[in-house]
DNA sequence: CTGCGTTGTCATCGC
DNA sequence: TGGCGATGACAACGC
């Protein structure tokens, strides 16, 4: 029975997370929240810690959450203060860091199966808050929860240290960089919420013992967390509202939604990083998957000699796999814009690839930050064909004002504090739960431009079926293991054996590797031809295109050179093809009598063929010195070797004839060369730029991205603030009557909404005004 | 035999 | 003005 009874939840459980895949919220918090009351703090996730300080003294001096727990006031002041100041500071702009997160994306299919890393992290960051959950009894979660919200900071895996309540900017930033990566880590807090769900309910079937989270958590546990994450993502879709019934259970699900913002809000991570610092390395080894597979997953990030937190190096690589990803991007337009890069795992909010299974494409982004299956449904249509518009599970929080809460907040001046006009369409068209992208426009414009860089790499002789095949293999679960084999041999051969400087900088050494190396071996193939590649060598030459292989074989061709270089002796030609028969004959040709057919002839005759034109002239004019020093000695030092024989005039003409066309000779030769290098130089330049557009897309891509989120979350905080507000009759404010202002002072007020419209054209005229 | 790459040479320009 | 380097154009050769 119980093993039935696990099997179901665990199917259930998959089957929710499948839903959060495409989109469709399930309210595990409800369910749970009714069914285990103590869960409550567990599950809510912690409190901004940007503001734990203040809560801290606050709960302690007030002591009135211990009190009055489920005192409506008490919570309502609490959370509206925490709202307000995340308001306050969501007006930073953060672009998030997305490169871990591509493989936490690319490995949830897998995770389902096997344990994999982030799960083995988050394991071990459950572990660590379970040891402080865990061991009480209910009671004295009880007495948890009175605590205030600095304590469920620590539940829930706050491990590091507390941090003081005066934070510096510097600080904050930090905080800021720092939760970037917890995000990207896939070990939100939210999962860690979600893990002491599942616990909570595997306790209840005695499944697990109270002592062995830790143990079990990250080690046969390993399955279940990697389903956890993505649903615990998902509980990161916080559109509130999800709580039916009595007020208390209203002012529950506000605060739980509200801390499920906070996990997506750049605040209150200070204390968090550090346990998944140490999840994530820590994991790593204790990984209970298959070999093969962790480190076909995991070494271009997580493992081997690269330091999980060198962002720097893996953005890079992520950067020129997506590269290489938008590269083979040549088909059509939908196509791109439903089929975004893999490794790029905010992109896949709109990439369910319409035949790709659901659940190989879905970002943690997608699971873990609220507001994005709006999104999701814009740009997939697939996905929108499915049942996903639940519009019970997406209406707003407030029962009283959820009807009219997307109006209200879509005008509200507070929103056009934070998104200029045009940015600032969001429920204004749609009634439903689904909310248009304001951001489109932009992230069309984006894509297209996007396209048309596919288009230029296409143009550039780049070749699908390559592409093709570079996909397949990076599709193949080894994407980053393709780019580290290929990084070596192209750096070596491009930039590292590069004798002129080019624009193309160390930074982009890195960056341009997968990509220069695709469209080496989109032409030719660079490493198949070893004498090529031993040429450029010798010679030095920017040898990394295929191309130049072609060009190094007619390359500099000095005798000196060649007899340094033995083995290219029979390259070069032996133009001895003008030379006159008469001068042939009467220099070269020994008697006949003396000479049999024999050796000594074919000698003569290859040391003929071995002699330039000039050789001969000169052999013939009897020219008492050689053409190396007609050619090659100076002016002074030719006319003083002029001076010292009585020459003829026709000598001396030939002599002056066989210098000028020595030096024409070599002049030519570096004339080539030096073309050579300023098309391959070229060739480079045009490659950074490619790679530069690219970059600077997709990173206007992370921008108009992170905006929207950003935007997400103010338009849920605001919903928050304005329906926690109530007059002094203890009722609601009407959304149509009133509206939050933000101030500049950091300050939000409260204000009738014709006041606020005058001030949001004002906001709008402004810029119009500046613009001219 | 043809096409292409390579090389040498010439004419020309600019310094 | 001549020398010299650079370079386009052309031709010849070899593969």
């Amino acid at each position: 029975m119980l093993s039935l009874k696990k099997y179901l939840t665990e199917g259930l459980l998959q089957f929710t997370i499948l839903l959060s895949l495409i989109g469709v919220r399930v309210d595990v918090d409800t369910y749970l929240t009714s069914q285990l009351p103590p869960l409550r703090e567990i599950i809510l996730g912690p409190s901004s810690a940007y503001t734990q300080t203040q809560f801290h003294n606050l709960r302690n001096t007030l002591d009135g959450y211990g009190i009055h727990p489920k005192s409506i006031d008490l919570d309502n002041y609490f959370t509206a203060r925490r709202l307000l100041s995340q308001v306050r500071a969501l007006d930073r702009f953060q672009v998030p860091t997305t490169e871990v997160n591509a493989w936490l994306v690319h490995r949830d299919p897998e995770g389902s199966v096997s344990g994999t890393q982030p799960s083995s992290g988050l394991a071990l960051e459950s572990s660590s808050g379970l040891q402080d959950v865990t061991g009480p009894d209910n009671g004295v979660r009880e007495s948890e929860t009175e605590q205030g919200f600095s304590e469920d900071l620590e539940d829930l895996g706050a491990v590091a240290p507390p941090v003081s309540g005066d934070l510096t900017k510097e600080d904050i930033d930090l905080i800021d960089i720092l939760w970037r990566q917890d995000i990207d880590l896939g070990a939100g807090r939210e999962v860690f919420d979600y893990s002491h769900r599942q616990k909570e309910q595997d306790v209840d079937k005695e499944l697990r013992d109270g002592g062995e989270q830790a143990d079990t958590w990250a080690g046969e546990g390993a399955e279940a967390l990697a389903r956890d994450l993505l649903v615990d993502g998902e509980t990161g879709e916080s559109f509130p509202a999800q709580v039916p019934g009595g007020e208390d259970q209203t002012a529950l699900s506000l605060e739980e939604c509200l801390r499920l913002l906070e996990a997506t809000c750049p605040f209150g991570e200070n204390a968090e990083f550090p346990a998944n610092v140490a999840s994530i390395t820590e994991a790593v080894p204790s990984e209970s998957e298959p070999p093969a597979l962790q480190n076909s997953l995991l070494s271009p990030l997580l493992t081997g000699t690269e330091s999980p937190f060198d962002l720097e190096q893996q953005w890079q690589d992520l950067m020129s796999i997506m590269e290489m990803q938008a590269m083979e991007v040549n088909t059509s337009a939908s196509e791109i814009l439903y089929n975004a890069p893999p490794g790029d795992p905010l992109s896949t909010n709109y990439s369910l690839a319409p035949n790709t299974p659901i659940n190989q494409n879905v970002s943690l982004h997608q699971a873990s930050l609220g507001g994005c299956s709006q999104d999701f449904s814009l740009f997939s249509p697939e996905v929108e064909n499915l049942p996903v518009a639940n519009s019970s599970t997406l209406l707003p929080l407030v029962p009283s004002n959820s009807t009219s809460l997307n109006s209200t907040f879509s005008s509200t001046n507070l929103a056009g504090l934070f998104f200029p006009p045009q940015l600032n369409g969001t429920a204004n068209d749609t009634a439903g739960p689904e909310l248009p992208d304001p951001l489109g426009g932009l992230l069309d414009e984006a894509m297209l431009d996007e396209i048309s860089l596919m288009d230029l790499a296409i143009e550039e002789g780049f070749n699908p079926v390559q592409a093709s095949q570079l996909e397949e293999e990076f599709d193949s679960d080894s994407g980053l293991s393709l780019d580290s084999s290929h990084s070596p041999s192209s750096l070596s051969s491009s930039e590292g054996s590069s004798s002129s400087s080019s624009s193309s900088s160390s930074s982009s050494s890195a960056s341009s590797s997968a990509s220069s190396s695709f469209s080496e071996e989109g032409a030719v193939g660079y490493s198949s031809d070893s004498e090529t590649l031993d040429l450029e060598e010798a010679e030095g030459a920017v040898g990394y295109q295929p191309e130049y292989s072609k060009f190094c074989r007619m390359s500099y061709q000095d005798p000196s050179q060649l007899s340094c270089l033995p083995y290219l002796e029979h390259v070069g030609h032996n133009h001895t093809y003008n030379m006159a028969p008469s001068a042939l004959d009467s220099a070269d040709l020994p008697p006949p009598s003396t000479l049999k057919k024999g050796s000594k002839e074919k000698q003569a005759d290859f040391l003929d063929k071995q002699m330039s034109r000039d050789e001969h002239r000169a052999r013939a004019m009897k020219i008492p010195f050689t053409n190396d020093k007609i050619i090659n000695l100076p002016v002074e030092e030719f006319n003083e070797l002029l001076s010292k024989y009585q020459l003829s005039e026709a000598q001396l003409s030939l002599i002056r004839d066989i210098r000028r066309r020595g030096k024409n000779k070599m002049a030519a030769q570096n004339c080539r060369k030096r073309k050579l290098d300023t098309i391959l130089n070229l060739e480079r330049d045009v490659e950074d730029l490619q790679r530069d557009k690219a970059r600077l897309l997709r990173e206007k891509v992370e921008f108009l991205r992170s905006l929207r989120q950003m935007k997400q979350k103010v338009q849920s905080l605001y919903q928050e603030v304005f329906g926690r507000l109530r007059d002094e009759n203890g009722r609601p404010y009407s959304p149509s009557q009133y509206a939050l202002q933000y101030a500049g002072d950091g300050s939000v007020l409260l204000i009738p909404r014709t006041m606020a419209d005058q001030q949001a054209r004002r906001q709008e005229r402004k810029p119009k005004d500046r613009r001219k």
